[in-house]
RNA sequence: CGCGGGGUGGAGCAGUCUGGAAGCUCGUCGGGCUCAUAACCCGAAGGUCGUAGGUUCAAAUCCUACCCCCGCAACCA
């Protein structure tokens, strides 16, 4: 490989991330991905390729078009406002990407327009029927399986089978092409036990046709042929990493086309790796394009509250986000990015809490990496008036320095050619470890009391610097500003990876900083737990009735909010009708989760009623219990079991439950009116 | 038999593909040091690697069965 940045013959180097959906502010799980491309498009720019690296948004669809309408705006208003606020997280967060690509781009949406003509065109795109149930009042689609009772799962009212004219992409034309360039490309799918389950789940056994266009809403590119059609998600999304290139149909391709694609390396979240790995090269082997060489679905991160490690997964209606601006106000830039960065192992997922944050905020940024900094530039300042000398009297320890330094910079090349991110930042810190111990091995203190190791002290010192320097200068991929911050100390600037071949490039009689400054201020929990709780009670009252965030409540909340239904007449509620009735028996459902079945007593006769409630409420406890009961409900079968009613429960905030039982001793089978 | 992920010292994880001395960070305890952000360094305690079988000279790792947890899906009438 070519390396240094004088010469222009430098390797390109494409990375990508998948492109974020504007239905909302992106949580700091989203942000994750940002931050991870960045650091690999960083180390790859210091390892001397020519790096280009697009990051972007997309902005169509059915989701959008409601997000749009209840906020009463126009969907490209929308949009733009989301869109900015992504852009505005991702440059907070000091990423640096080189494009922004939004699907709503007017060059973006030409091209689609031509990929679908031309996929059309030579018949692998063909028109047909999307066929299902359809229920007209909410204008969607629902296969069998996922109707409940038979009828529509929003609204409850009947469904009609229905044909909805599509368009369709026929996968199965280039399945085998795919299979066949999937074996001989094991590097193609990351992690490895990704490609096996893309394998047996999908390829091997078929794959089905590609539904690309709708007709049930419009906020999308429309078919230029047929233009009650809009296309459908993948055929726009995945497109992206071309047209973002100056990719044209027609071939009159940009000059960053020819130079960068194929793709190094999708970066995408580990839930849409089918799409990346199945349809888009199949997509463009249909464009006679070359396959991307890598695509990497990455872990996710999870919430965990306190130490309770329950679901963790991020979403606005659990109220359990994080926010990357958020933790930034709270933390900084870099200690959000060491965090994200460090905890995501390869494989599975990582969780992220306040507590997480703080400790590894003071254990490792304050203690390790700042405490050394700080500690070797006030004996620097105290001994030598800050200047740095290498006097060259050498002892034993100082080769395991200098041999841990030098395997740590090869390390980190080699974590970071696998994509292991966080082994890689691992790898830096044993410099900083190894700094710390080498400290009380020579305890420069001591060294100081006597006149004649003056020059041994100053080898010491010197050879600190010199680590901390090649230190400090690997960390620019991950924390770019810390990096900076350290070498501005130093006074020294940032080695490149090619000049960390050899120990001692620190200019002898260079002076440091006289003010070191903390470079991570440790952080108390508690008052950090603190500010977080007031940060919540702020925001609740501050904004109780937002359209778009209204479902948002912390968790000690105690008032219970839900959305409002319309208001009903008298008839309607007259058609209702509750009656007390009383459990004689109770057991669970079998193959059920939630379920447990009743056996109810009302009035003479006796129900069976399922409810959803196993997890509030033993079976024998249900016993004996009277309960409010709906009585005139359409019987139905939940998992597999007749249900002929419907217990009433309160629910909280949190969704625990509570029976509704009579104030006074009712008979089975009183009326509730 | 729905799909998938996971069960490794108190906590969070690596190691499992490619068997070969049970490792990392935090916490706890003891010691050292005083340059430094009560930071740093050393040492110790603590694990039947979910359970039961099997293969092997050797199993956290491979095979079989089972148990438990977590997502998704399905049914929270």
């Amino acid at each position: 490989m070519c390396q240094g940045t004088s010469c222009n013959c430098k390797k390109p180097y494409y990375i990508t991330t998948a492109i974020a959906y504007t239905s909302g502010k992106p949580h700091i799980g989203n942000t994750y991905e940002i931050v991870l491309a960045d650091s690999i498009a960083r180390f790859k720019r210091e390892q001397g390729y020519d790096v280009r690296f697009q990051t972007g948004t997309d902005e169509h669809g059915q989701k959008i078009e409601l997000k749009a309408k209840e906020a009463g705006v126009a969907p490209q208003e929308f949009v733009d406002g989301v869109a900015s606020q992504i852009r505005t997280i991702w440059d907070l967060m000091n990423t640096s990407y080189d494009k922004f690509i939004r699907t709503t781009d007017k060059d973006h949406e030409a091209q689609v327009q031509k990929i679908f003509k031309k996929l059309y065109d030579q018949g692998d795109i063909y028109k047909g029927y999307y066929e299902g149930m359809y229920c007209t009042p909410c204008e969607s689609f629902f296969t069998e399986s996922q109707l409940v009772d038979g009828k529509c799962p929003d609204c409850g009212r009947e469904v009609q089978p229905a044909k909805e004219e599509a368009y369709f992409f026929k996968m199965s034309k280039y399945a085998d092409r795919l299979i066949e360039h999937i074996n001989a490309h094991p590097e193609f799918i990351q992690p490895v036990a990704r490609k096996n389950e893309m394998m047996n789940n999908f390829l091997l056994p078929g794959l089905q046709d590609l539904c690309v266009s709708r007709t049930s809403f419009t906020w999308s590119i429309p078919v230029s042929f047929d233009p009650k059609h809009v296309t459908y998600v993948w055929l726009d999304a995945l497109t992206n990493y071309i047209t973002g290139l100056g990719y044209d149909c027609d071939g009159n391709h940009g000059e960053l086309f020819g130079k960068y694609w194929p793709a190094d390396l999708h970066l995408i979240g580990k839930d849409i790796i089918r799409f990346h790995t199945i349809y888009w090269p199949i997509f463009l082997m249909a464009l006679d394009l070359p396959l991307p060489k890598q695509i990497f679905g990455h872990p996710w991160l999870l919430l965990v509250q306190g130490n309770v490690q329950g679901d963790g997964k991020m979403s606005k209606s659990k109220g359990n986000v994080l926010y990357a601006d958020t933790l930034v106000e709270f933390f900084g830039v870099d200690a959000v990015r060491y965090f994200v960065l460090h905890e995501m192992p390869f494989e599975n997922d990582g969780v992220i809490s306040w507590e997480l944050m703080v400790e590894r905020i003071n254990s490792e940024l304050a203690n390790v990496l700042g405490n050394l900094v700080k500690r070797t530039i006030s004996m620097s300042n105290q001994y030598f008036g800050g200047e740095v000398w290498n006097k060259g009297i050498c002892a034993e320890v100082d080769e395991d320095l200098k041999k841990v330094v030098l395997d740590s910079v090869k390390k980190v090349n080699s974590k970071m050619d696998e994509l292991r991110v966080a082994d890689a930042i691992s790898e830096i810190f044993n410099i900083f470890r190894r700094c710390n111990k080498y400290i009380d091995e020579t305890m420069p203190w001591t060294l100081a009391k006597e006149e004649e190791q003056k020059d041994r002290l100053a080898t010491v010192l010197y050879n600190l610097a010199e680590s901390i320097t090649i230190g400090a200068s690997l960390l620019e991929s991950f924390m770019p500003d810390t990096s900076a911050r350290i070498l501005a100390q130093l006074n020294t600037s940032k080695r490149t990876l090619d000049e960390m071949d050899v120990f001692g490039k620190y200019p002898s009689g260079n002076k440091m900083t006289e003010k070191p400054e903390i470079l991570f201020a440790r952080l108390d929990v508690k008052e950090v737990l603190k500010k977080v709780e007031a940060m919540n009670a702020a925001e609740n009252k501050a904004e109780p009735d937002l359209p778009s965030e209204k479902q948002e409540k912390s968790k000690e909340a105690s008032e219970v909010e839900i959305e409002a239904k319309p208001e009903i007449t008298y008839d309607d509620f007259a058609k209702l009708q509750f009656q007390v009735g009383e459990i004689i028996a109770c057991e669970e459902v079998k193959k059920s989760k939630k379920l447990l079945c009743s056996q109810v007593k009302i009035g003479g006769q006796v129900r069976q009623i399922v409810s959803g409630i196993k997890a509030h409420y033993k079976p024998e406890e249900m016993v004996g219990k009277k309960v409010m009961v709906v009585v005139n409900l359409k019987p139905a079968k939940l998992a597999g079991v007749m249900s002929e009613g419907m217990l009433l429960c309160a629910e909280d905030g949190e969704g625990n439950l509570s029976l509704m039982v009579p104030e006074k001793n009712m008979p089975a089978g009183a009326e509730i009116c």
